[in-house]
DNA sequence: TAAGCAGGTGTCTCAAATGTCATGTTAGCC
DNA sequence: GGCTAACATGACATTTGAGACACCTGCTTA
């Protein structure tokens, strides 16, 4: 059961601590006072539903649980797009990047849970970027899958250079979505339900 | 998760807090209301698209007092180091990009508060990154200086998107400090000392 | 041209909510 | 066991939301 103290609440909502303090008094907020001095603990799950009872937003800090966004790196906008409308189907969000700009900005500012990244893009090497993304700590844990046209050796070395998977040319969409909902499966999804 | 109040953005778009109240009671600026007695908050993220829904300036506060961090995009690694050596010394912080993947994750994770950009490379368009950068609206308020080998016109047509100064190549070492010094002027610098 | 209208904004006032500060205590950590 | 950072609390300062009303601008209409 996780709880957090009135300096967390306080620090995620950019309000001052007195006022955490206030909420939990007037009974806006529900938490509960450790023997001690009564020093407040709220529990996580009512932190969310109070901010979801006041229409606040959800911290980022607290939103990576349920982070289902796949971002598309391809530079073909049709097949960029195919990707994107069978992984909306399938119940994921999608951002499409066209190009290593876009996909670089894209991929700091969304922070998605999951990447697919074409291997030939214009200018920039996918193994620079698989590298990149490895090695710059808020994206190393990001899920990768490479989809290339490339021969079975140049997969291998994406395997090699950190990709969680890699697909191959042309795919069909099962593949795609069996192999996603693998890396990163849904909550409704019976693989992901953790009991507890 | 940074936070504005009424009065915060009041001040800073020089109107009355009243004025801004309606206009998130009007549904034109996205805000959200504190449990008590329904104090309203706005995400910087949101203030930030209102400004730029709206073609409002974006006010000093924001871009940040001290932040005198460049970014430097250019695939020729050779130029970039000397680019960043240059403006280093004359007191900047600096960070290099060589590919545009890299040019645009390092610009939203670090938001800096000027880009120096090749018009030229390889498989990106340089009139392209400038487009994002000025309808981003996290990147709206970056200053950007236009690198380029290329003629008159290009670098014209690089004004005419967005570009808030343009350099021929080749250039000298001073030229580029004096341009940056001018729209980035250092704390220590005679020029930006506002008197009041 | 002048009068009338409508929508947006500024002003004023008051009560309620939030921020700030100082102080003493405790919980968490070596 | 001792130390430091975090926390609760009270008192006080400041900000804020709401209602009522005036003003200003642009537009329509007589």
């Amino acid at each position: 059961m996780k709880t957090l103290t009135t300096g967390d609440i306080a620090k995620m909502c950019d309000v001052n601590l007195r006022t955490v303090i206030r909420w939990i008094e007037r009974g806006d907020l529900k938490g509960f006072k450790l023997p001690g001095r009564g020093n407040n603990r709220v529990q996580l799950e009512d932190f969310l539903q109070f901010l979801h009872q006041h229409g606040m937003p959800i911290p980022p800090e607290l939103s990576g649980e349920d982070n289902f966004r796949i971002l598309i790196i391809d530079d073909e906008a049709a097949v960029a797009r195919s990707i994107g409308r069978v992984l909306r189907s399938a119940g994921y969000e999608t951002a499409i990047a066209n190009d290593g700009f876009q996909g670089g900005s894209l991929l700091m500012k969304q922070q998605p849970a999951l990447v697919t990244l074409d291997l030939r893009m214009p200018g920039i090497s996918g193994y620079d970027v698989l590298k990149f993304i490895r090695t710059t700590p808020e994206t190393a844990a990001t899920k990768v899958i490479v989809i290339s046209a490339l021969d079975h050796s140049s997969l291998q070395r994406a395997l090699d250079e950190g990709a969680d998977a890699v697909l191959s040319k042309p795919f069909d969409n099962q593949q795609l979505t069996e192999l996603v909902k693998e890396l990163l499966p849904l909550p409704a999804d019976p693989r992901s339900s953790p009991t507890e």
